[in-house]
DNA sequence: GTCCTTGCAAATAGTTTGCACGGAT
DNA sequence: ATCCGTGCAAACTATTTGCAAGGAC
């Protein structure tokens, strides 16, 4: 992990920004909770813990700052708020979204699976891919053997990040 | 256009809705511009043309009550505001969208497309898809051809959309 | 009357910005 | 002495909500 952080820095250098304190202990927290889909906020009460001084603004630039430099990707689930990814390093695609509508539940697919797909839009509708979305909505593995038992329950929503 | 209004008069009433004059006045907006991926400023904008009397807040409650409906689809591109888009009737999927990076068009890819990806992801997280978001950002046609006049390049125009 | 729905205004939530200060070069 | 980055508070934007009033049945 120390290696990655290492790698941001020098990106950080290269296109001449510091990684200062505050930024490093945004990107700690970044790389701490790297399977969930933290918002701006869930990073700031993160960060706060170790470094209190902070305040929500710089979360807010350090985070603006990182996805200019594609270090994170910036995505949006349809709650009004804004989540915060690590991007894979060297990963040539940005991974895929899994959204289960019953727990809220977030995994992520590391497979590409949209390479047919692209070739086919790039050559159809001439249309150069930088970049893509592809989130899909509906039940979990954990909710669909829930389900399975018959149990008209409620209220155990799971992380839900 | 009356008919699919009508269809949607009985989907409101079959779920206990009216189909108010305001409402009535957000879908003929929404139907007069499909193409469009209106934000609800834009829709409230252009119900006031016909209906100057209506207010900001209905536009959005009844934007949300299609949307729970699924006669429209909300969709985020990622500047912080909400896009309403009709739903193709009786289309099995929500459709896909080319956003471009350069100039900010949004086209609409109406083809499935993912199918096999669909499958593969239900076969191997186990996860019951109930519905998807794919957008792919990049340069459109458009801006493509645009670049290339300068440069050397050859045949390839589309005119998709 | 009862239930829905509406317009308005106020409230909220998320995010951005202005500004003076502090630290590193 | 300059430049970048910060904290704080205020500003802003998009969206939601409380409430009194109007309309259909």
């Amino acid at each position: 992990m120390e290696k990655r952080l290492e790698r941001i820095k020098k990106h950080l250098h290269s296109q001449g920004y510091k990684l200062t304190p505050q930024r490093e202990a945004t990107v700690r927290v970044l790389l701490e909770h790297e399977e969930d889909h933290l918002s701006a906020e869930d990073v700031y009460l993160l960060v706060k813990e170790k470094s209190p001084e902070i305040g929500l603004a710089t979360v807010y630039r350090t985070l603006e700052l990182l996805a200019d430099l594609k270090i994170v990707d910036k995505i949006n689930f349809g709650d009004g708020v804004s989540r915060f990814d690590l991007r894979q390093e060297g990963a040539a695609h940005f991974h895929h979204h899994l959204v289960c509508i019953e727990c809220g539940s977030v995994d992520e697919i590391q497979e590409d699976l949209l390479g047919d797909v692209e070739a086919i839009v790039e050559r159809d509708f001439n249309f150069r891919i930088k970049d893509h979305r592809l989130t899909f909505h509906g039940i979990c593995y954990r909710c669909n053997s829930k389900g399975n038992k018959e149990n008209k329950n409620e209220s155990q929503n799971a992380e839900t990040v």
